[in-house]
DNA sequence: AACACAGGTGTATTATATCATACCTTTTAT
DNA sequence: ATAAAAGGTATGATATAATACACCTGTGTT
């Protein structure tokens, strides 16, 4: 798997799972403490996103992080 | 799962991955053109590591990223 | 029309991951 | 005992992730 297919994958399921829980990406900035301008380019994989950043997202959608690597 | 557990996770299984394939540090750092200097915190747990470097590292040891977040 | 809200962009600042090198300790082999 | 190899630490420089804020667009509502 290349980096930049993982990123996007990574940011697609983010987005996919955000939009099924009816979760605006505001709100899920509010629930993990990042702010929607550095949420949505992690949703677009766009930038080389950190496991502890991850980890806070996942914990906002209470997911494993497994689920976001799943294709 | 707390975002520190989740990094001695990923160390722990990378450190247990490459011992099993008997490759060292150093041959890793190489593989993936990373030095043993950061491989090595890597595998601590000890840096907040981003996407990219464990892609490169998974490739190296061709495995997924999903084997990294087993417990 | 005016308003609110959601998604999205741009950017300066700060924090820190990675790079690159040198050096140390421990283990293994000769 | 010595040498080589492996793991590990420390650090300055560089690249970039994360933060925080302002602003724009499109959509839906009144």
């Amino acid at each position: 798997m290349k980096e930049n297919e993982c990123l996007i994958l990574i940011g697609k399921n983010i987005s996919r799972i955000r939009k099924e829980q009816l979760i605006t990406i505001k709100e899920l900035g509010f629930r993990c403490d990042i702010e929607k301008s550095n949420l949505i380019p992690i949703e677009k994989g766009r930038v080389n996103v950190t496991i502890k950043t991850l980890v806070k997202i996942c914990n906002a959608l209470d997911i494993d992080l497994q689920d976001l690597l799943k294709s």
